[in-house]
DNA sequence: TACTTCAATGTAATCGTTTGCAACCACCGC
DNA sequence: GCGGTGGTTGCAAACGATTACATTGAAGTA
């Protein structure tokens, strides 16, 4: 690895005209900058970044933390940071925590130790906490929120999307509809039952507490949750499932499979955020579809027009609260109840 | 951010005692050692690893290069790797390249400035070139390989695999099996199809070249390839589809689906990897699974025993060839063809 | 007592880059 | 001819850590 030193010389020139030649081109001679971009190339020089981020003080570098890699949903959030911070020349780390506190802890000792500028993490429950090791950093919030004000946030509308999803297994005539919630201390679950007990309630239909599960988010906790669920007599049973995200979706699907509940005719189900398992699974899953690369996007756009401000000096940016709309995909999971003739 | 500076005069020591105190323990007094832990505590310090790594000319960082992260396979490698790095102390620094040759440049690019001791990658056909970019640079070649003499290489017994999957298919009395296979200037496509070819032969069967077809990895080529073959006049129509990787399988099956075969009665197949996907897709799939996280640890745990030899100025380790064994996974994709009874 | 030895600490150089400051030189206008 | 101006350049000091080497002082030995 050649340094600018080894440039310097061989353009015959100092080690700072080097710099400023490649750098700052405008301050220094048209010919010299020749020379030295000349040597640079002939050398295959590739500045030191660990060197100049220490001078600089400034390593245009983000943190990416998220929960779960494997999570499609997940993973297509960090395609979208890392994608826009390329194109706005950072590079973005990227960490995976599992939703395990301790990970998610040595994830931000390590970052911490690299000096990120910023910070885009899926909050957990500890995040709080543990956001503590890195003080004064710039923080979007993306998916989930901690209640930190102050901080960035980039989510969908939850909210919006379970009503609309309720909504339409309501206009289906389903009376009894379940739904299997994620963690109540995971903001999104918090939401998608706020939007689902919403519009049960806007249309006139009883909200039922005993049809409302909470699972870990696993495909095994939809499972066991659907199962009991569905085992329900008959008469109180749900006729439809409103499941809060895509791992559950598995397992509530797996479950009517294991009872020999036929989906739609016996059973609809909803899912929370599409996928290519929804998509071709049979027979195909109505979901409420997020926008997670844009998420990802936007959640990366945003802390970097955050960091431009303030190395300009100019006030810190207000914190913006985005949130982008979901869409209701219909596809074959829904039906109308078996006991009601169609409309 | 507090420097090793502020911990030394805090614990009335120079910097350079503080240094010692924190990482050589036993050169520094009992005292003074507990005086600069506990400053060191009480400021919450955190090496600077841009100085530590500029000066010790060793980051304790590598960098993973995989192709497509949204591809489960891949983001079950990222997982090894990154688990594995954390294991032994180093930081992997992640990137994705869309098997784009331009995205790969720019992320080994990238990866220079922040000097790695040693990279995996999932090469792609332009890595061998791309790789001059980083000389000297310990590379292990996870999945598939380049060719490249003197690196270590991680991979599955893909012929293996092809073998075994095609033997299923023969010993189910198939006669006529067709074989999507991927770009051949990648050798998993490449070893898959021989493999395949193998074992029929070796079997007494015909290997019908009318059979094969390549595809782009894509589900979009599994579609049209499968399109094309099953839409063969019935008597030369295969009766049954070995599919070279995970996402042309999901498009075998759908083309299966459009054409209106059923699987397994009309129609058997086997796919490459298994996935979340193949086990919960109706029929559930028949698969030669791969251990995707332990080659990602594996191809870890290689490289840092190959660090751990340069650095102790030991000779070079003799490059690996690791080969991980596949598992032939049997669901309900597959039965005898439709013209010949059950033996 | 004087000399050696060794543990504990400090001094200063170093990694590769950027950048404030000063030096230099050529040219311009008076 | 002289001072001023401004464009180019080099010198040297940072950034924050580690580490070779020098220094200190106390203990051990003859």
């Amino acid at each position: 690895m050649s340094s600018i030193q080894d440039v310097a010389t061989l353009a015959n020139v100092s080690a700072a005209t080097a710099s400023r030649a490649l750098s700052r081109p405008d301050m220094v001679a048209q010919t010299t900058r020749e020379r030295v971009l000349n040597a640079a190339q002939q050398l295959g020089y590739q500045p030191n970044m660990l060197a100049r981020s220490l001078r600089q003080r400034e390593t245009r570098t983000i943190g990416v933390i998220v929960t779960d890699i494997l999570n499609p949903f997940h993973a297509m959030l960090a395609k979208g940071v890392q994608d826009a911070a390329d194109r706005h020349g950072y590079t973005a780390f990227l960490f995976n925590t599992d939703e395990d506190a301790g990970k998610e802890r040595r994830a931000l000792d390590t970052l911490r130790g690299h000096l990120p500028q910023g910070l885009i993490v899926v909050p957990t429950p500890h995040t709080h906490e543990n956001l503590k090791l890195v003080p004064n950093l710039p923080i979007v919030e993306l998916d989930r929120v901690t209640g930190n004000t102050g901080v960035t946030t980039v989510t969908v509308d939850n909210i919006g999307g379970a009503r609309a999803a309720t909504a339409h297994l309501i206009g289906l005539g389903h009376t009894r509809i379940g739904m299997i919630v994620g963690k109540l201390d995971i903001t999104t679950a918090v939401e998608r039952h706020a939007g689902f007990r919403q519009m049960l309630e806007e249309s006139g239909q009883t909200y039922f507490p005993e049809l409302v599960l909470p699972g870990q988010h696993r495909e095994k906790d939809g499972r066991e949750a659907a199962l009991r669920l569905l085992s329900l007599p008959p008469a109180v049973r749900p006729t439809a499932l409103f499941v809060g995200n895509n791992e559950m979706t598995v397992g509530a699907v797996l479950a009517a499979r294991e009872l020999g509940l036929k989906i739609p005719e016996e059973l609809s189900i909803v899912g929370f955020d599409d996928s290519r398992w929804a998509q071709t699974m049979t027979p195909p899953l109505t979901v409420v579809a997020q926008p997670a690369y844009d998420l990802g996007v936007l959640a990366c756009d945003h802390l970097v027009t955050q960091l431009g401000h303030m190395q300009s000096g100019r006030a810190r940016a207000s914190p913006a609260r985005v949130q982008l709309p979901t869409e209701l995909i219909l596809r074959q999971s829904t039906a109308p109840p078996a006991c009601v003739p169609t409309a």
